[in-house]
Formats: C-alpha cells, structure tokens, sequence
DNA sequence: TGTACATCAGTGAACGCGCGTTCACTGATGTAC
DNA sequence: TGTACATCAGTGAACGCGCGTTCACTGATGTAC
C-alpha cells in the first residue's frame, strides 16, 4: 500500500530476543542473576556471545527489563487517577469540609480503579513483575537500587496525585511519602499473589483496598488525634 | 567441677556446620537455591558428599532453617506481647468502653515492643531474615510453602493476642487475619531495610509503629463507618 | 562385661557436563566525500 | 550516484573450571544378647 516496500523481513531484534528470553526462563527463577547466559542465549536462538553485543551483563538487561515496565505504566497508572477521581465528583471540591463519607467513597473508587490497573498490568507482565518482586531485595545491589528508586517515583506520583485530586486531609509532606511507600509495596507484593492465585483474584483486590483505606483513613485518624503524636 | 568428663570434644556437627556455611554464603546470594552445594562443603571443611547425609537438597536445608528460627521468635513475641500490655494497664479493661486515646497508647505500647524485639531478633540472624523474605517469593515452592504457612502462624498468634489483650475493638475475624497477615508482611519486609541501612533504624521503628497503628486505627473506623462497606 | 553387628557421619576418587569468556572472523548496514 | 570505510550484530571454535552426583570405602558410636 505505501511507498515503504519492506526493506527487511518483520525480524525480532537480537535485543528484544535476549529479553524475551530473559522475560521467559525467569519465570522459572524468579530472577536475573540466577539465569545462565548460554541458557539465555540458547532460548533466543542466538550465539552465547552475542549477549555481549547488547548488554555489559545481567544487572544491565535487568535495568533494561525494569525500565521498559516503568515507561509502560507510570504515566496510565495517573491518567487513570485522575479519570476515576473526576467521573465521581466535580473538580473544585475540599477534601476537609466534604462529607467524611462521601470522601471515602470517592478515594475509593480512584482506589479501586488503580488497584485494578496495576493488577492487570502485573497478570500481562507476570514475568517481569515476579523478578521485579524478588530483585528489590534480591542479590544484586544494582538492580535492589534501581527497583527502590523506581518505588519511590511511584511514591512520588501517588503522594502528587492524591494532592491534586484532593483525595485525602492534606497531611504532612514526609508522612504522605512513607504512606505511600507502605501502600505500593504491598500492592506490587499482592500482585504477585494475584498472579499466582487466579481463583483467589477477587479477595486479593479486596483485601488490596480495604488495607489501603485503613491505612490512609487511620492515618488522617492519627492526625486529628495528636499531630505529634509521632515525632 | 561436674562428674561429666568431657566425651567429646566441642567439636559442631556437621550437619551444624553445614547450615552455619550456607547462613553465611546466602549473605551474598539472598538464595538458598543459588548455593552450590560445593561451596557449602569447602565453606564447612567437609567433604561435598557429606552434604547428602543430612539434607535431601537445598530445599530441605532451607526448611530446617526457617524451622529454627521461628521456634526461636515465636513464643519469645507473645511473651512480649503480655508483659508489654500489662505494664501498661491492669488485666481487666473494655477497649470499647475505654478512653480511645488512653486505648491507643496502650495499643502502641505492645506495637513498639513487639516491633523492637522483631528488629532486633532480625539484626541478630541477618541471613536467615534475608534469605526468608527472599525465599517468600523465591524460585523454590518447597519454601514458598513453608514461608507462607510461617506468615500465617505469626498472623494467628498476632489475632490471637489482640483478642486476649484487648488491644482494639473486636472486629470480624477473618478481617483480623487480613490485617495481622498485612501487618506481619510489612514487618519482615522492614526488618531487612532495618537491617540494610543501619542509620536509619530508629526511622525505620518509627515508621513501622506509624503504619500499623494507622492500619489498625482505619480499620476501626471503617468498621465503625459502616461495617458492610466491605463485604 | 564382652562380643558381634548395625548404623551413622564422613572420605576420596571419578564421571561427564554446562558454564562464562576469549578470540578471530563475517556480512550487512550506515556514512563521508 | 558511486566508492571507501567504519560500525554493528552475529558466528563458531576453543579454553579451563567448578559443578552435582555416584561409588566403594572407613572408622566411630550405639545396641542386642
């Protein structure tokens, strides 16, 4: 149809298939460093030395795998806050003088909605989110510094959104971050659950929201019955 | 002094020697299964062979490990847990009647000390916490097995106290196990940032207490809220 | 108390195998002029 | 438009090594009679 007349053949590149490969034998061991590289190279049909082409070694095609998942759901996973949140209640909106029912509601919902993303996401990348889990205390100190500061962006996004949508009682700065930090490492954690418990998805999300709720719901609790409570 | 004349020599077994060896060679894997079963040998000055005497596989090491170690922690935390409570308040006490700040402080009170001494058990076995929140979601299922049944014993014992001790509101079983199994995951995972990043370990106790009482405070509020909000 | 036997922890040699890494090479693609 | 050269992804052979597992053996300890 168009003037591009395939100028080469719809190949994988050696990359994409040193990743896949990674991607598909990890599943197997939960993580990176315990692949063997022939093993590697094997699955993806290529010559045990030209892993060497495209990667230094395996932190560094870990790296590769960790930042491709990011660019992939980072900036959804805030759209859809923003969407949840906006589809409940208007826009100028306080947070503080609302009804404290009808804000739970809302945070929920938003709550809810991304719980879901993220799961899903994790069940379409299950490979990658099993080796993500276990490297952030795993045995490579590259690839435990990239997942932790991958953790905090996501620590950065969540505290940032729940500002702007107004989502909760504005709380202290810091302890906004550590809340945060607490909730997505456990909904990655549950994710894995969710992957590997398919009859049990549905209490997994449920079990999902309701600690997030609590947590953030006492939190705002805490704060109402002594700001200084804790130092 | 004592009528026993020494038979032996202090010599540690083998099978001690074997699993002192791989506490210490997992410091750098985090990972049972990554060991070589060689290299536990040499690290133990024994034979490779000698390794079958004792254990099937890695796995079965593992699982004798994780078995020590809880019996070690296990009945040492609700001990804890009673002197803590007590020495707060006498034996007989409503938490619903009770002054809902007083309540609180004596919940904080159990929450810190248990905290402490789970921090402090983890400093003092660093490789055994190390290599059991890897394997919670390792390559191994033998010690995913073993792991999550661990995880929910403590998160029994941890129901099982809250009720004895009156430390919150009685809320419907099945949800105090949801929350204890939360707040159980979130300890371990923090013990092994307590154990990494020793400058920061009051931090750390301080945000641990923080996210368990801000769990538990919000789920009674969510109960009292509106006890079907989540069914 | 002695003796015969079984069990147990540990040894040492040997096996075949897959591993990571290196080297020199190839052919296709991109780029400068 | 053509030519020369550089870069790049991939190849194949070769290396030395440590691995898991097996086998037959040893010597000490425990146990039955």
């Amino acid at each position: 149809m168009a003037v591009v007349k395939s100028t080469r053949a719809p190949r994988v590149s050696g990359k994409n298939r040193l990743i896949n490969a990674a991607l598909k034998l990890s599943m197997q061991t939960r993580s990176i460093r315990a692949l063997g590289l022939r093993e590697l190279a094997r699955e993806a049909g290529l010559n045990p030395n030209t892993f060497y082409r495209h990667f230094r070694d395996l932190d560094e095609l870990g790296v590769s795998i960790i930042g491709t998942l990011v660019e992939q759901i980072r900036q959804p996973l805030r759209d859809l806050r923003r969407e949840a949140a906006g589809s409940v209640l208007g826009d100028d909106y306080d947070p503080g003088a609302a009804d404290p029912m009808k804000a739970t509601l809302r945070a929920q919902q938003v709550n809810r909605e991304t719980i879901r993303l993220v799961f899903e996401f994790a069940l379409q990348n299950e490979a990658a989110f099993l080796m993500g889990v276990q490297e952030l205390h795993g045995a490579s100190p590259v690839l435990r510094r990239a997942l932790r500061a991958v953790m905090a962006d996501f620590a950065d996004d969540m505290v940032q959104d729940i500002k702007d949508l107004k989502l909760m009682v504005p709380l202290d700065e810091k302890r906004m971050h550590q809340l945060s930090e607490i909730v997505i490492r456990n909904i990655f954690q549950l994710s894995l659950e969710y992957i590997e418990f398919p009859e049990q998805r549905r209490a997994i999300c449920q079990q999902a929201e309701y600690m997030v709720l609590s947590l953030l719901s006492g939190a705002m609790i805490l704060n109402r019955m002594g700001p200084d409570l804790f130092p």
